[in-house]
RNA sequence: UCCACAGUAGCUCAGUGGUAGAGCAAUCGGCUGUUAACCGAUGGGUCGUAGGUUCGAAUCCUACCUGUGGAGCCA
């Protein structure tokens, strides 16, 4: 009976076949350990000389690293194995001989690893941080699909940028010029006025020259839109999404967390509700902390792991200046010099994994951050029209995917935590 | 773009002016409970590239290339 390695303690005592790859091998004399991966995890096959035969045997102690089999076996509970369950081999069927695999058992350097991208991912590590990701791709379609929300997917190619500010990927679009999406946020909010509440997922593109642990130049985001919902509201939202999603890897996500031997004490503590810390007492708080940071500045990595130190879990920053934020963003009602937003810093250093803010929803002061931003009327008349037919509060916020999976899985380096990281110079594989 | 560090066997590294080394991987042999198994043997090199100093350069100098860490910017 054909079956999987996740499966495979339903079988005990039967004769079970899995397609596999061998991960590694071990042997004596008179008896060989089979490491076997199957994609949905590890388990070790043990074969006996005196039980399987010398051809057999033999076969199996010449087999290469990645060779992938069908290997049959009688499932036996095993307190010695890290799973609790063995492999009894007792035929080995070789589907493909791999040919020496440059990814050894020992230690190798990062560029090198990165070279081989596409085998690295068949790593027990590597492979649990894709399955986190995936989970947190499940909980967050789970979460909003529960809240009501729809998707939405925005356009990848755009003609011009969502907030004029960082560097834009050119093409051509037959004889136009076009762009690829760095946000796909202004057509959120026309879908959110289409449809209430939604949330896109999506790549994105920055063509900045950015080289550090938490940047990518091709990410994924999460960009919700909520109508009659104003910027309170939405760091509810915010809140119990996060907590949804770290909850529901702490629940599914066991055998992968204790892999990448992540703490989990410290993500059990991540329960709505989130600190919020106005923009102006953070100011305060850095300069006793002994930081150079006058008002009006905006927040470095250093500074915003000071502040995310502080608390034991993410954090809130609220209200910064308008004149570092982007155009779109709605003045607070009781001073014209901060906006209604807030960026969601993780604990333990991995930084801003929220941006979000209440949208400005009247026609007359966008027109104005038009102007003063210098942006082409005719490229956001659409933009405009979303405040001239039917305008109302609303807000929304993006999370970045790869910087959420870098800490809830306790990964270093946002390049580990996307199959085929595009980096400032890595375009292969 | 700026700052710092690095480039020697397939991989990870040692070698700091005098004959190019180790562990792992590969190949061959041994071993009945291994967990990055272990033990013995064998093969494996344009020392990033170009130029310079020197009797002699992996080693010192200059330029360039590539990578890593960080800054700025951002999710």
């Amino acid at each position: 009976m054909k079956t999987t390695i996740k499966q495979i303690g339903q079988h005990e005592n039967e004769s079970v076949t899995l397609g596999a790859w061998l991960a590694n091998k071990r042997s004596s004399g008179k008896i060989a350990f089979l490491q076997l991966r199957d994609g949905t995890g590890f388990i070790q096959g043990v074969l006996v000389k005196a039980e399987v035969g010398e051809e057999k045997f033999k076969q199996a102690k010449e087999l290469s690293q990645e060779s992938s089999l069908y290997v049959t076996g009688t499932v036996k509970k095993d307190d010695r194995a890290p799973s609790g369950y063995e492999l009894a081999v007792t035929d080995i069927d070789i589907i493909h001989e791999a040919s020496e695999y440059p990814i050894t058992p020992k230690e190798h350097g990062t560029e090198f690893l990165m070279d081989h991208r596409h085998l690295w991912l068949r790593s027990k590590k590597q492979h649990a941080i894709m399955r986190i990701r995936n989970e947190i791709i499940r909980a967050t379609y789970e979460y909003f699909n529960h809240e009501g929300f729809v998707k939405v997917d925005p356009p990848i190619l755009t003609a011009s940028s969502a907030e004029g500010t960082t560097e834009l990927f050119h093409t051509k679009y037959f004889d136009e010029d076009a762009y690829l999406s760095q946000s796909g946020q202004l057509y959120m909010e026309a879908a959110a006025m289409a449809l209430g509440k939604v949330f896109s997922f999506g790549p994105t593109f920055r063509a900045e020259k950015s080289k550090t642990r938490r940047h990518l130049i091709e990410f994924w985001m999460i960009e919700p839109e909520m109508a009659f919902m104003d910027h309170e509201e939405s760091l509810e939202v915010q809140e119990n999404y996060v907590t949804s999603i770290v909850q529901s890897v702490l629940t599914n996500c066991k055998e992968e967390l204790a892999v990448l031997e992540r703490d989990t004490a410290v993500l059990e503590k991540i329960q709505a509700p989130f600190p919020r810390i106005s923009y102006d007492d953070a100011i305060t708080f850095l300069q006793n902390e002994g930081y150079e940071i006058t008002w009006g500045e905006d927040f470095g990595a250093p500074h915003e792991t000071a502040i995310a130190e502080a608390y034991d879990k993410p954090v809130f920053i609220t209200n910064y200046p308008k004149d570092i934020k982007a155009f779109y963003m709605k003045p607070h009602p009781e001073r014209d010099d901060v906006v209604l937003c807030a960026d969601l810093i993780a604990p333990e250093g991995y930084g801003e994994i929220i941006g979000g803010s209440q949208r400005i929803d009247d026609e007359a002061l966008l027109q104005q951050r038009y102007d003063e931003h210098s942006l082409s009327a005719d490229a956001y008349q659409w933009y405009m029209d979303l405040r001239k037919y039917g305008s109302v509060p609303h807000s929304g916020f993006g999370l970045g995917l790869e910087r959420t999976v870098a800490w809830i899985s306790g990964t270093e380096h946002v390049r580990e935590t996307i199959p085929f990281p595009r980096l400032l110079n890595r375009l292969y594989p």
